[in-house]
DNA sequence: TAGATTGTTAATCGATTAACAATC
DNA sequence: TAGATTGTTAATCGATTAACAATC
């Protein structure tokens, strides 16, 4: 037995159409939680800052969903970008660092979707190992290899000082974590058979800084 | 008198090269704070998951930096780039909204550069407005107008709750901020006469759920 | 039906990279 | 000098968008 299954050739997803998807799935939670039932590429674009076409291209990457006149279902979109970005299974997390930072992904950054489960806290701060942040008691580092696999850990957040990031992080690795965020300073680049996705947040105010001093021209 | 100076003329900077630099940037700080003297081309693309040429090519359309066989003065890039962002003056910061990730900008996101002043700590809670936050006095939101121009604010850091994310915004703008770092659920594309960075959190878990999943095969 | 909006093709546009002469 | 590394050209690659037949 092949791998097909799908009679027609699964086409290859541009790597900037998976980065949009995700936009296109918090602009469509709202649309559903104000009860619209349909949308056109024009003005879901417009939300977006994005062309019309633009939307249509990237949707028809993953078959047929909109119907002339009329646009896209929004409940039964929804569900179709759901399914392409994989929210149809639980995927169980990890905060490390539960500063400012980790405290926020904790209570907030989590509850876009139910998929993801916050099974761990981690920290190594005596103020807040045995305390309770976001309903969750707070475990120490030292444990780290046994309470990633007891919580079967599918992503790890990072959020830790700089200075021990790429230890941290490697030390999630070897105990089986296979996708990381990370919202350190650090570059993770140098690890291995990991997937990583970074939010250095400090590169935006340097862009900002650039934009306000208006120097260099650029293009559009 | 033209707005020349330069002989050439000024070079049209790709929108991708001016988001790298300050990954470069960042980089080269780490080597002058290890006194490392000169980088090459290989070297600093290899710590940023980049190719040699990417780098040169960048770095070209600002003039010439490098030699033949010793690649890159540290520190003399360091300025280099610090220039072309726009790092030699100084830009005054508020935090609007100082829960735990407004609490965290104010800590140590500015802190990248001593070109950023952070000036103003706004929220709306009485548990915070009069309390020290990052060694600074929170101020109420009523006040915003006021605060703005008194401090002479360029740009804000936007950490409200959604809901009051876009009118907050807007107050910013018509206050006189012309560059806003948005860490809100909310897209700010409708808000004219200003220019809008954004990080919205939720969308790396929602792309390290797609990866996990593995479902769609996606170019490179 | 008429016309609005889709999905898709093909053209355009922009970004990356291989190749290489220049140079230190 | 020899050879490592630069800056730049030109080719390749990938992403966006205009145009339009199909369709509801």
């Amino acid at each position: 037995m092949t791998s097909s299954g799908n009679s027609k050739s699964t086409p290859t997803i541009p790597v900037a159409t998976m980065e949009r998807l995700p936009r296109y799935l918090m602009q469509l939670y709202k649309l559903r939680h104000r009860n619209v039932e349909s949308i056109n590429s024009k003005t879901l674009g417009a939300s977006l800052g994005l062309k019309d076409t633009q939307i249509r291209k990237d949707l028809s990457y993953f078959g047929v969903f909109g119907k002339a006149r009329y646009g896209y279902n929004v409940v039964f979109l929804v569900k179709a970008i759901e399914s392409i970005l994989g929210l149809t299974r639980e995927y169980n997390i990890a905060v490390v660092g539960v500063g400012n930072i980790g405290t926020a992904l904790a209570n907030y950054t989590l509850r876009v979707n139910s998929a993801f489960k916050l099974k761990l806290l981690i920290d190594t701060s005596p103020d807040l190992v045995g305390k309770q942040v976001a309903g969750m008691r707070v475990e120490h580092l030292d444990d780290l290899n046994e309470l990633i696999q007891v919580n079967k850990i599918d992503i790890a957040l990072i959020a830790v000082p700089e200075k021990v990031a790429v230890e941290v992080a490697q030390r999630l690795v070897d105990a089986g974590v296979s996708a990381l965020y990370n919202f350190t300073q650090a570059e993770l680049h140098c690890l291995k058979d990991v997937y990583v996705e970074s939010a250095n947040i400090s590169y935006g105010v340097l862009r900002l800084a650039h934009h306000l001093s208006g120097k260099w021209p650029r293009k559009k």
